[in-house]
DNA sequence: CTCATGTGTGAATAATCGTTCAAACGTCGT
DNA sequence: ACGACGTTTGAACGATTATTCACACATGAG
């Protein structure tokens, strides 16, 4: 599906505008990226691993998934998605698996997006 | 799907640990918010009309179909899910209906994340 | 009124995603 | 060696989601 123009059949109201921002949209990749991140922290059981990855430090699997109320199973294959994402980070030792954070970009994140919950977030609006 | 411990079934090495992450985890409800909010950004249709509106500051339907390169019928559903969901606001005059940004919580999550894009992601890692 | 235009909507299709189950791998204890 | 344990994985299923198509609604022009 290309992003080159004609989607709009018959008209477009200010094709200047139109142009001007088209020319300063972020490139394919840069959306790309930002939508896999953004994608990563879409998910509850995901969010919740991240949280008790900030106030755990550092966790082996079946604690987080005791923690964040899921089964080993899933936990694991979410660890596996953040690891792969560079979100976390693995440590083994034995037989056990130690995951932390990889950096604090998500923590920022996540406390940004906290922090600007309440401001006007009560229920769904529709119109 | 309770989140109540036992999905661990034989071992959790550390009791006390996951008794205080559980207890400093965000409530159900914040997690919830959080993982609609990110998953609003985790498209990429979705992501380029808003970057399309943190630059052209109000545009009508047909101008942002053509500047963010989808069908005006996509951008109406992707921008019906935004209004929704209180990220844009509609100006309606006449058969014209103009969109823009509700407030800027999200520019500074968008800004924030591709600041730090370039930081330790290449491309996927596994392992 | 009639017609074209900008927009909104519902239903159907296809694609994506999360969860579960069953099994496997590597490691430790005996 | 064996079995138990923590973890990982693949495949299958169900649920959610995006996209398209066709049509409906409302407004402005003639």
């Amino acid at each position: 599906m290309p992003l080159s123009a004609d989607a709009c059949s018959s008209s477009v109201v200010d094709a200047e505008r139109v142009a001007d921002v088209r020319r300063a949209l972020p490139t394919e990749q840069t959306i790309q990226d930002l939508a896999q991140i953004f994608g990563l922290l879409s998910d509850p059981g995901r969010l919740r691993l991240i949280s008790a990855l900030l106030e755990g430090g550092e966790m082996c699997v079946c604690d987080l998934a005791a923690a964040t109320g899921q089964s080993m199973s899933a936990a694991s294959h979410a660890l596996r998605l953040l690891r792969t994402n560079r979100v976390v980070k693995v440590r083994r030792t034995g037989r056990m698996a130690y995951y932390r954070l990889a950096d604090s970009h998500v923590r920022m994140l996540i406390d940004l997006t906290i922090a600007h919950l309440g401001h006007d977030e009560g229920d769904p609006h529709d119109d």
